[in-house]
DNA sequence: CAGATGTCAGAAATACTGATATGG
DNA sequence: CCCATATCAGTAGTTCTGACATCT
């Protein structure tokens, strides 16, 4: 698995594009993550509750798209490992809100630099500019879609 | 699953951006080729060996960015439904080039057209220059990171 | 009642790993 | 020998679907 696809890139649509740029930078961040015992979901669920603590199980299924029973999993095994905590009832509805350990703080701060570090390598082609318009037009395009 | 989250979008990075994009586009392209009686995966495959006919199995797992167990399998099912052929045995080497059979050539016909919509409502808030810009940029970042 | 949440269970598709064999 | 290909087997993680119960 190390031959370069012979189709033409320049053919390529923007949505073929757009796997392979995900693609890519989901291996890569795969790769810089192992060293550190955390996989993507993972890194993707401690980074949202760093930005956002006692969000819940459904929010943060929401924002890393993908399925509540898959987050589940995932939060499940962060709990067992005490890089979260999680109250055992819920104190009003259903919601379960989860908040980062001290470990689980620490564990981010290694994961979000080795992320960091990807994805400028990623974006090391383009200038300012050129960041802020791909965010801006991927936005405007999953909003295009989900809207 | 309804509720949008919570997180502020204009925080979000590139690379967060890049993977709401692209989960949105495979939804929406599910959800237009479910009618047709395909998958993703099986427009994928259908769309290179169109426009690479004689692709191999392990061509066709690199270009769709897949594992060749997983295009085994959809090679597998979409030979069972007669949309394409492959040799039974390799002429030379172990290779075994597949080509679309006119049952294949036309769900692909359809296939594409349903595509094409898609792509175009997710682009429509974007201008031809930003289209193509957007299309080098996410080529570019997967370059950089592969290379 | 509608909607959000958490949970459980089964089926399906996919990925990862390792191994074998063939051919250039 | 090195590499690409095809294939098989086992393990694991993910998704999908449906269902049920609880709470606002």
């Amino acid at each position: 698995m190390s031959q370069a696809p012979s189709w033409d890139p320049v053919e390529a649509s923007v949505g073929y594009a757009l796997k392979q740029a995900q693609s890519a930078l989901h291996q890569a961040m795969d790769e810089a993550l192992r060293p550190l015992g955390l996989t993507v979901a993972q890194y993707v669920c401690l980074e949202l509750l760093g930005r956002s603590p006692g969000l819940t199980n459904a929010g943060l299924a929401r924002s890393a798209f993908v399925t509540r029973q898959s987050m589940n999993l995932v939060l499940r095994g962060l709990q067992r490992r005490g890089l979260l905590s999680r109250p055992a009832v819920a104190q009003r509805g259903r919601a379960l809100p989860s908040r980062l350990t001290r470990d689980g703080a620490r564990a981010l701060r290694d994961a979000t630099e080795a992320v960091r570090v990807v994805e400028e390598r990623m974006l090391a082609p383009l200038g300012a500019a050129s960041r802020a318009s791909l965010r801006e037009c991927l936005a405007a395009c999953a909003a295009a879609l989900t809207g």
